[in-house]
DNA sequence: TCATAAACGAGACGGTACGTCTCGTCTTGTG
DNA sequence: CACAAGACGAGACGTACCGTCTCGTTTATGA
């Protein structure tokens, strides 16, 4: 399954207490503080006070600042979009879309993407993240846009990420460049777009 | 005439002596230390070196880091790139994507958008630049569109706003959620991609 | 004169801020905190909340803790001794141990002392600071013994250093290294065996 | 019968495991942390280390690292010079004065003596310590004065403490408070020193 | 010989202090 | 008056130890 360990990345061999959920306080506190104060702003000291915990535990645990956000970040990404696939490419694009939309909508789905963008160059924890993060995405649209093909609504040299890429960026865009809101018309016009713009089969691979 | 208007945006009152030169020297040192550092790991103190004044001044005139940091990428955001209305709406798409696909290729502007969408939610100076970027973007290509619609090459109610965010949308979602590089293919489908949509009928107003 | 200038060790050109008054307060601290707690237990950070300043300035200025305290004691040891020399060269010396043994008698002297004998080893600030305590301990008793000397109460080879070492070591013996109280008594002895000992020709040169 | 008896030292309660072996370990490591690096800059982590054991264990047995200290000093004090009784009572201050020297010369001996007098105020540990210290160097010339006073070679009164002060003010003080070195000369002239006074009738009782 | 209690290893944790680095303010002096 | 020079307050960063606690493992002994 997808099951992973509760305990991935620092539950070491064995814990002479609390490990497990000391982890699970810190990395919420991170996201609160992310959320409440974006990056630059969001301290360890004050990440450890929000846990309940001293920041050398922090220290212990994770090093510095960068790698602590970045383990919380990927524990966030980690919380995946449902997305079905119901043979309607149509419909299952509009779905994929709104779903990115209303991540993006939350205080928490913004600032995360922030945070993560701010960060990721020049910190190759991040930029791991980010990369398994959009490769998730990638797996998740795989199979919905083949379908697609093997039913010819979309060319056969159809790239499923160009077509993911398609569908996220205005989104993203949007929050990221633009001070306008996002609505379910904003997802559904980026889903339209880029559908429209993979029939034209210009969305292939290479 | 003669006039030179070294003083652009801000020449704050009235250059008592070295004011405009010093303005220049700074700014280019925070665009210098941001391209090198980003924005993180830009100091003041930095900027001060480089421009070979003393951050007093820096203070004296901007106040704090966020508003000298604003400036400067608002300086450097009115080198505006030059597109042509040729007529031929998908050249002169074509046109403006490889534009910006040029400017965020090299180092630096890739380091500039970066900086801004880092900073700009919690600075009001910084999402005003950004503001004022699009808005000359957008005023770059009202004609063409309008141009375009003239000629019936495009349904009359497309937005021009709408046309320039699908195309930019690709490109910046490409420098900043991948590590993919951007090329003219990038910008090429970027453009045919928003000129699809927009024939569809799907970027028009409201 | 063996007037010191105020600002000695770190008035460095001329400050733009208050340094003098802030060093002043700084040193004091300093000696409140040992006296108080023993170097041990004198954090940087209680000097800094008792004199009144931010900890930074005291990192600016002294570096770390071991300089911090070798330069507050160094001025503490500037307070000197007053000796005086009535050629009744027992009663000098009686006074002479009686003035030390005051100094040592004071908590502040006490713990002073302590600190520095604890921390010399390791510390070249320190070793030069008591190197010049006794540089100016001797050039106190040596016209006293002089005199002596020509009055031929005291063999021509007499040492000023070793009486002055044979008059102190017994009172800084006591205080480290027994719990006995420092009295006159005490003062008294040392000054006569000191004495016989000089008399008998053993404190002599090479 | 069957009894191994591993337990030199301090047979503690009940070896539940290899206690002994484990205590003169860490004792050891505890003197050797000590001589490389004075008190201040020796750490329980260190000496756990160094004696290849794990630090809880240390915590465990000796609760602090004052009490640590204190039992290693203890240990280390245990080594005592041996002094004979001959009857000339010059020869042997002289040899007792030269045992002193001879401690103190040594690397461990120095740092030994400077851990104690750093530590021992607001150690009551380590002021008992040294307590005991001091009454087995009494009880070690009470015999030589006594003898000494019997033959009449010292006045009646003479009270065996102040001379074994008196022998080894001098030497301490030389190792303290001075660059010197320690010399057979300094033990002579010490003992020669003390013998002088107590002729004199200076070192007596009161 | 085998169960048991003490000693031990391993390591997470709270906590204090250290020393470093910027930011932004303020003071003083100089051209 | 603009600027250089720099002291200072504020506060976060990351490190080193201290001493406590929990859990699991080893080992000597006594039944």
């Amino acid at each position: 399954m997808l099951q992973r360990k509760v305990d991935g990345v620092s539950g070491t061999t064995r814990p002479g207490g609390r490990t497990a959920e000391t982890r699970s306080k810190v990395l919420a506190a991170v996201l609160a503080e992310l959320i409440d104060s974006g990056y630059g702003r969001t301290s360890v000291e004050g990440v450890a006070e929000r846990a309940g915990i001293h920041k050398t535990t922090i220290y212990r645990r994770w090093g510095n600042k960068e790698r602590l956000v970045a383990e919380a970040l990927e524990n966030a990404a980690d919380v995946r979009t449902e997305v079905v696939d119901t043979g309607d490419i149509d419909a299952d694009m509009r779905t994929l879309a709104r779903a990115v939309t209303a991540t993006l909508s939350t205080h928490e789905g913004a600032a995360t993407v922030r945070a993560i963008v701010a960060e990721a160059p020049g910190s190759p924890q991040l930029a791991a993240v980010m990369s398994g993060f959009w490769a998730a995405r990638r797996a998740q649209i795989g199979p919905i846009i083949e379908h697609a093909i093997a039913r010819k609504q979309l060319p056969a040299t159809t790239d499923p990420s160009e077509v993911m890429k398609y569908v996220a960026a205005p989104i993203y865009y949007q929050l990221l460049m633009s001070d306008e809101p996002l609505t379910e018309a904003t997802a559904d016009r980026a889903a339209a777009a880029a559908l429209t713009a993979a029939r034209a089969g210009l969305l292939t691979h290479g």
